[in-house]
DNA sequence: ATATTTTTTGACTATATGGTCAAGTATTGT
DNA sequence: ACAATACTTGACCATATAGTCAAAAAATAT
């Protein structure tokens, strides 16, 4: 699966090998660091930025995630919204990839039941992410708008050509691919940007793993049969 | 309906009215000039607090929004804090009263059918309420804490019992209340508070009045199938 | 060994912003 | 008319924070 904007640090390695005379192997030592300690920071910065806030995010609170001094944090990254960018860049990275699990050779059922399987399993693994991604739209994809309309928008269509297709072939119940889509992207992502929500109407206590099995077989069931497909 | 927690402006004319000797009508033209500048300034504050989040709006901007002096904002609220506070209590108060459409008292499919209805029109109208709420939610519910426990878990119990008596009485299939409440909560949302994407994903252009009413209808269908109710 | 490059970090600065204040204006009560 | 209260607003201040910098330490190349 193409990355289409993250791994900046291998590219970075790229552009030292392009401009660098030296034909010796790649000083993996140094680049290793480089990608290691970003690779912290990007990860700080994450959490941060998803329960601060882009604004409320402060550079020396990611520092102090991330265990660094604020002025090491500014070495890697030059400003605050490179880093923000990063992160964004990451989460959708990671969300496009997931995409591929929208797999149309399969069947309806199987195509959808396995997204919204990848989908509920990002939203577990990827919490800070998906609200990060949540507050980027929500102010307007000042960011990622480019990529919004070119890749999600082209992915998006290309899924609902295949939908429109199952609906032709009576395979599935007539429905507008787009809405579905959406209310895919809305129910899974909904477990990570609300999940205090949910883990306060949970008594408190965030979910076990036999309640995220029952809620990805919850999920399943509702938008399956609600399309007029039969889940298991 | 009970408003639980909002009009803090007839409150405070109360108030006024308990504290002062006179016995004469209320001089409504000041409580009316207070509030009239409260419900401008409410207003822009629920637009910059969407947009830019809590730590991103400035009191400036909120006042130029209201067309208003900044000092202006600090002599109706105190602090940016107390302002947020009656914004997020404000939405809260919306969705309660809305709420109430789901009204266990007509069968499954009516009272899904309504309460999915009012939450969609209450996205359309209420965009701004909605982003406020999310992002106050994945920032950890700092101010709403208390409600979240409070009158949404009781009526999450109360809407949860319901329903498992429409399951047990065999009116609709079997399904975890709460995860379907969680799916009508994130979709009907979800065109408030990624209206920008949905937007982006649809040419550029807002929902026509005929977008939306396709957007109920899609919703609904698939909800009610989704759980063994059979949908107009 | 020594030069060179990369990384670390405390100290510093410029700026933005929440909030205050006092002086003035408008409104209302008597 | 006049006193009292409510509202308006420009100017101001204290603080927080993104970003800089220079000096030193560490790593690497020759």
């Amino acid at each position: 699966m193409v990355k289409y904007c993250s791994d900046l640090t291998d590219r970075s390695s790229f552009i030292w090998k392009k401009y660098t005379v030296s034909p010796e192997p790649i000083p993996f030592r140094k680049i290793s660091k480089r990608s290691q300690n970003q690779k912290i920071i990007l990860k700080a910065a994450e959490k941060v930025f998803a329960e601060a806030g882009f604004a409320g995010a402060t550079t020396q609170l990611i520092a102090d995630v991330a265990g660094l001094p604020k002025a090491n944090v500014h070495y890697y990254f030059k400003t605050k919204e490179e880093l923000y960018r990063r992160v964004v860049y990451n989460i959708f990275d990671t969300w496009m990839e997931a995409a591929s699990a929208f797999d149309t050779a399969l069947g309806p059922k199987e195509a959808l039941s396995r997204y919204i399987d990848m989908k509920m399993d990002l939203a577990r693994s990827h919490p800070y992410g998906s609200k990060v991604w949540a507050a980027e739209i929500m102010h307007g994809a000042p960011i990622i708008q480019d990529y919004l309309e070119g890749q999600l928008l082209d992915w998006s269509k290309d899924r609902g050509q295949h939908i429109e297709r199952w609906i032709k072939n009576g395979e599935m119940d007539p429905i507008d691919p787009a809405h579905l889509l959406y209310l895919i992207w809305s129910t899974t992502q909904h477990y990570a940007d609300f999940g205090h929500q949910i883990e306060t109407l949970n008594g408190g206590r965030p979910f076990s793993d036999a309640q995220w099995k029952a809620a990805k077989r919850s999920v399943k069931t509702i938008i399956l049969k609600g399309v007029g497909l039969t889940p298991d």
